[in-house]
DNA sequence: TGTTGTGAATCTCTTCACAGCT
DNA sequence: AGCTGTGAAGAGATTCACAACA
């Protein structure tokens, strides 16, 4: 691992990881790059490359070990680092975030919730249990909590985020509208929902006109 | 409109025209590109080439105006095409998207809701009617629906797309980790929420072990 | 034949640098 | 002085093309 990894590429990894443990659970052992990215929409080529990254080399007659595989991107994700994360916010969002996480990513578990509001506090909900946003940063610091997930509403995402790096965390995926500032060697991902609805909706319209 | 514009610029515009709005409501009428940028995370010359596709000229004196600007991204989404977006899928996840987009962006509605089990159809939620799936593709036909995001279970997601697609939709939004495959000539968004996660595990991680 | 691994070419997006304007 | 608009350079990611191999 000389040069860094692009995010398209943990992106993908990520993907791969999840398509080849289906097919493993469907007793497949190995499988061709053009297969896998038939799979994942991409090429046969990227997907080469994407596994020159990895490390791993597969035969020229077998193609990759689904197995072998899966064990060299579980390397890759599981490092030799923290998989707790919190989450910040318990609205509509937050609470389908929790009930769509557990127990999906083996990579990763959402440790605990956090809001500001004392009805949404002090019970557990889809197995994770949710706190007063007071104890955010005592609860990361003692777990050695290193990724967070935003999802509170827009005025409070800043706030948020400043409470998120005082507790030390690494890793921020961020649902609020709002850019957030932190400082520098702290990671932010942004996924903003209205935007990408909007982008969709241009393209279909584009889609749409051309085929008139 | 020569050239295609590309994601990530019609990414951006979207997120312009909400922090042009939030400006705009605190009674400011003009920013320069340096201080939209600083906003965004981007730099000043992205914001530059990005008024460039719009085909919107700013002064040098006076930057550009916040007023006019928007009124250019809204004609750029708005464009002479349909906003009306349907939801499959009325899990927590649709649930949540569907109290997430009332009334959040003018361009795009959800106008109706689909689901296979009866107990979520018949109602209203958050604002939008509910309907059994075998109502889909009547309703996307009779409304002219062009945009429709897919929030069901995994294995469902193939057979949704089918369906929309029968519909004559022309974009799709999908949430579920699985890739769909769909004709050309319409465009697909994919949102993998547990990709997002492991990726900013990932980084989180990187980040981490470089402060030691 | 069909595959992988890989350097090179290509394509895409971002940033630079500077002329022209106010 | 400081800004915008813009062609060109730079970076980054994808795809090609082909040698080596089973």
């Amino acid at each position: 691992m000389i040069d860094a990894i692009s995010e398209k590429t943990v992106e993908r990894l990520s993907l791969y990881r999840r398509i080849l443990e289906g097919m493993a659970a469907e007793g497949k052992t190995s499988i061709f790059s053009h297969q896998l990215s038939a799979l994942t929409g991409g090429t046969a080529a990227q997907v080469r490359q994407d596994m020159r990254v990895l490390g791993y080399n597969g035969s020229s007659a077998n193609g990759y070990d689904i197995a072998q595989l899966i064990e060299s991107i579980g390397l890759f994700f599981r490092g030799k680092g923290c998989h707790k994360a919190v989450l910040v916010g318990i609205g509509n969002l937050g609470r389908a975030l929790l009930a769509y996480f557990a127990g999906r990513s083996p990579y990763m578990e959402i440790q605990a919730a956090f809001d500001t509001e004392p009805g949404k506090t002090g019970r557990v909900i889809h197995g994770c249990r949710c706190y007063p946003v007071d104890e955010l940063v005592p609860i990361i610091r003692r777990e050695t909590i290193c990724t967070a997930i935003i999802a509170v509403p827009d005025q409070a995402a800043q706030q948020t985020a400043d409470l998120l790096v005082e507790g030390g965390i690494s890793g921020i995926l961020n649902f609020a509208p709002t850019r957030i500032h932190v400082p520098a060697g702290i990671y932010v991902d942004n996924i903003d929902l209205t935007m990408s609805v909007e982008k969709v909706a241009y393209f279909a319209n584009k889609k749409f006109k051309e085929k008139e």
